[in-house]
DNA sequence: CGCTCGGTTGATTATGGTCAATTCGCGTGG
DNA sequence: CCACGCGAATTGACCATAATCAACCGAGCG
């Protein structure tokens, strides 16, 4: 498609929109990880959802509602900025994608329910394992994992604001399940060695994705 | 709107949709509180929002795709329920209604993010005030507050559940806010008494709804 | 070489969970 | 009419989980 033409690089920790945003452009991810969050006036965030290639940023911005969260590249990104006439015009004229995008914005409402139900009711233990078998199941839809491994660019503080804690106990978190033998992860490869164990820590169900 | 000759009264309790549910009908409230929410195993619950009159139920269920959770009645509710044909022909002759349902599921999602962030980034003392004053919002937009005080049929297990924190705990939070002279709760009717004090404690900021 | 960032560790504190028991109001059946 | 049971709120004692504070390490970079 001809969106390859909007795309450009972006650093990593670059604001893609602000939060009350109103623009006349869609954002669509093709590498890289993002993520919407929310701050505090302590300076405390919050994430609500990590972006990973593939998603759109959109969220009725388009149709003039202002955006309630700011979003945030994560690492170095490949973001096309498709104009909004552009952008409707591919989906009026390509239903499959309208339809792709529909079903996309409904996995990712039923990722927030499944997210708010991970922070409100699970150890931090049980989180950070659901965390990941998530993870591991959008990147492989996506063809990223190899191996059985994949690349987790995200900071152990990245992941801890997304699960609700400190740094310091995701850190401890993270030991727990490689000293259980249930992941492996150094160097920003993360490796899932035990799937099952891990899911059923988690209670994990793959179906809302 | 002819939707009141598909009204009818339901217990308190009474599950609406289940998880997974693919129905070929729209359900909306017209009185009473019911709330979305998901299980553990354990039997633990999740309440992921509330349903207040006016609120519709439906979430991609009427386009086919299952529901990522369940939906009960907090209270006895009055809910119409719409067979799909008479609710999409609503919706194409009354463009105006679809446009606010669009709205009303924009707010829904921003609602959840703020609910999302509330539990992963707030003390149970600022989670309590901030929901208390949500509530209090949108209670206040569809006219159900008279003389400063509101009727809350919630109990605080279901305040609980959505707060991602044990019942006991509730009721000491809930003491503290009485004590502190910021709300007064009892008999099932709120009031509060100090309601910049409240949103200052919770930093509530009302325009995502 | 010194800096920063990300990860790691230990010690201490605090927040909130769990368990168990009590009260009160209300409705129901004997 | 009254005993009983139940749901909801409440209390106290104790325990567990996770936050905070502070320091340190190692890699990469200007």
């Amino acid at each position: 498609m001809g969106l390859a033409y909007y795309v450009r690089s972006v650093e990593r920790h670059t604001v893609l929109l602000e939060q009350e945003a109103v623009v006349d452009y869609a954002l669509i991810l093709f590498a890289g990880f993002a993520s919407r969050y929310k701050r505090r006036m302590s300076g405390r965030r919050q994430i609500l959802a990590y972006l990973i290639p593939g998603d759109h940023c959109d969220r009725g911005v388009l149709d003039g509602y202002p955006l309630n969260h700011a979003i945030e590249t994560l690492t170095r990104c490949e973001v096309a900025k498709v104009p909004r006439a552009a952008y409707l015009n591919l989906l009026a004229f390509h239903p499959r994608i309208a339809l792709a995008l529909q079903h996309a914005r409904l996995a990712e409402e039923a990722t927030a329910h499944e997210w708010m139900a991970n922070i409100g009711m699970r150890s931090s233990l049980e989180r950070t394992a659901h965390l990941l078998c998530e993870l591991m199941e959008r990147l492989g839809t996506i063809g990223l994992i190899s191996g059985g491994q994949l690349d987790l660019p995200l900071t152990q503080v990245d992941l801890a604001d997304a699960l609700g804690h400190s740094t310091v106990h995701q850190n401890r978190v993270l030991q727990t399940l490689r000293r259980d033998g249930l992941i492996s992860l150094q160097e920003r490869r993360l490796r899932i060695l035990a799937p099952r164990q891990l899911r059923e820590l988690a209670e994990f169900e793959d179906d809302y994705l």
